[in-house]
RNA sequence: GCCCGCAUAGUCUAGUGGCCUAGGACGUCACCCUUUCAAGGUGAAGAUCGCGGGUUCGAAUCCCGCUGCGGGUACCA
């Protein structure tokens, strides 16, 4: 990349305060802030929320929020502030009422008065043509203007779009990009009710803001030639400009609610950590080389750059994220960092009706050592309060079949013969010692003519309740003593009472 | 309709004229490990590199045409 005058690389993603921060909307983000961070340089967050009636309240508070969550940071926005302020549009409105006010000075923006239900017959009218705006008050005569104002009807400001020639832009991901200008409308860059558009809020902001290269989504390329003769009509020189692939859906459309969870706070409601989910938007539509894919956030701004974005369109795939997480969550965190991000999803299952755990206390260390034991099967955040419940909870709900095998080939006759001597094995020594245990029960499986496995999953099942767990004794030592036998008298005495049904 | 973009296995990707009998990953299947479930290991299936023409001794890679898919076409962003 080629920095523009100053050499600085300022950037800036401009989310609109619709809703929840759409993963699309993430990853592009994410593209703009590991090119400026690779490149040493300025990242602005803008709040584009022009469009009053789309609004939505929360989305003000919640967008910066997930993107801290995933830590993309800004060098200038919401709560920073920095030399290029207001960064919410809303408070720019006048700025755009008066450079709109010189493009029409100079000829190159009208009063528009058409109605919405003129324009609207109109476009039904042009159906087929390229332009639907049939252009009716480009020409308009001062008495014109000034009768329609008498009239009491508050124009649009709309750009005199060229009649003809092509517009040409190089695109520093896909290359050059022609449109015609036949093909372009007279755009509104006023409202009636007297805010920007968007088109035209963003390219001054964007002038005003010294921004140097801009990223956006694929879906913003057919406005680029307006944006670029907007510059030209204000003799302005055009950021350099990259447009970013799409995110679809399975059926290839672009990604959105009807897909399931598309926004970053779902995410982090599912359990994903932020340190995935980036990993995962990194390596869509960019790579480093033929088999890299897993990458520190460091490393992530050490290596990206745009020569190795990809143009083509990407279907997000749910399932990969959710193997990157398992991964994360098994083999990157440390165990201090696993049992911080679980608390919350722990107290909001009611583990800790008093409060968490802190570090340094017993509790503390149990959980981490019940996490060390669950981590390896947990693909994401919201699966672990149930996976360790058995091990906060003493009243275990036992059926039959879990109890007695089938597929252990195990009867209750056997299971009643077995949970004594097994409870008095375990008594005479401690679970402490894994191994120690271990080869007490194959002692005591080859006593009751039982295979291992046979006993140990008894054993398994009466302990938890259930079939699948982490090992038999690391389990146990995490349990302890007093838990394992207390469960397997427990288990003995629900099966005493269960056997009747059972025979029936 | 018109304009624009994209095109390597189900999915994400590597590949920029010979290193490609197309590499990696997710998913799928099998085997190994094993007290269960995972994790891990090994291996397999899966792509006529969208199609058709060229250029070249040689093309996934260059050229032309076609097709498919997507995006845009608002007083939304």
């Amino acid at each position: 990349m080629t920095a523009t005058n100053d050499g600085a690389i300022r950037t800036r993603f401009a989310p609109s305060p619709t809703g929840d921060l759409h993963v699309g909307t993430a990853h592009t983000a994410l593209f703009n802030w590991l090119f400026t961070r690779h490149h040493r340089g300025t990242v602005v967050l803008r709040i584009e929320d022009t469009d009053r009636k789309r609004l939505v309240e929360r989305s003000l508070g919640g967008i910066p929020e997930a993107l801290a969550w995933l830590g993309i940071d800004w060098d200038e926005g919401p709560e920073v502030g920095g030399p290029y302020g207001p960064y919410f549009q809303s408070e720019r409105k006048e700025i755009y009422l008066e450079y709109a006010e010189r493009l029409i000075a100079g000829g190159h923006a009208y009063y528009c008065f058409c109605s919405p239900e003129r324009l609207a017959r109109v476009r039904e009218e042009r159906a087929n043509l390229p332009t639907k705006y049939d252009r009716h008050c480009r020409d308009l005569s001062p008495a014109a203007i000034a009768a329609a104002r008498a009239a009491g009807i508050t124009p649009t400001v709309r750009f005199k779009m060229p009649l003809e020639g092509q517009v040409t832009f190089t695109d520093a991901i896909r290359g050059e990009i022609t449109f015609d200008v036949r093909n372009l409308e007279d755009a509104i860059l006023i409202k009636s009710d007297g805010y920007a558009l968007y088109h035209f809020a963003n390219v001054i902001d964007d002038k005003l803001m010294a921004i140097s290269h801009i990223l956006r989504g694929e879906d913003w390329i057919p406005s680029a030639p307006l944006h670029l003769l907007l510059y030209r009509a204000f003799g302005w020189e055009m950021p350099l400009i990259a447009h970013t692939q799409l995110l679809l859906g399975p059926d290839r459309k672009k990604l959105s609610k009807r897909h399931g969870a598309t926004s970053i706070q779902e995410f982090r409601d599912n359990g994903i950590l932020p340190e995935a989910l980036v990993n995962y938007l990194a390596i869509i539509g960019w790579s480093w080389d033929d088999k890299t894919e897993i990458f520190s956030r460091d490393e992530l701004i050490a290596k990206f750059d745009l020569d190795r974005v990809k143009p083509s369109s990407a279907i997000f795939d749910h399932q990969k994220l959710e193997w990157m997480n398992g991964h994360y969550i098994n083999h990157l965190l440390t165990l201090d960092g696993l049992t911080a991000r679980a608390l919350p999803f722990l107290a909001g299952a009611g583990l800790f009706p008093r409060g968490a755990p802190a570090p340094g206390t017993p509790e503390y260390d149990y959980l981490t050592s019940v996490l060390a034991l669950e981590k390896e099967r947990i693909k994401r955040l919201t699966e672990i309060p149930e996976a360790v419940a058995y091990f906060f909870s003493d009243e275990i709900a036992y059926t039959q079949d879990v109890l007695v095998s089938k597929k252990q080939k195990l009867t209750p006759e056997i299971a009643l013969a077995a949970l004594p001597r097994a409870r008095e094995t375990l008594a005479a020594g401690d679970v402490a010692d894994e191994a120690d245990t271990e080869a007490r029960l194959t002692a005591l499986a080859g006593e009751l003519g039982l295979k291992r496995g046979q006993l140990f999953m008894l054993i398994r099942a009466a302990l938890t309740g259930r079939t699948a767990t982490p090992g038999l004794f690391a389990l146990m030592r995490v349990l302890g003593q007093e838990r394992c036998l207390a469960r397997l008298a427990a288990a003995e005495s629900w099966l005493r009472e269960h056997r009747q049904a059972a025979a029936d």
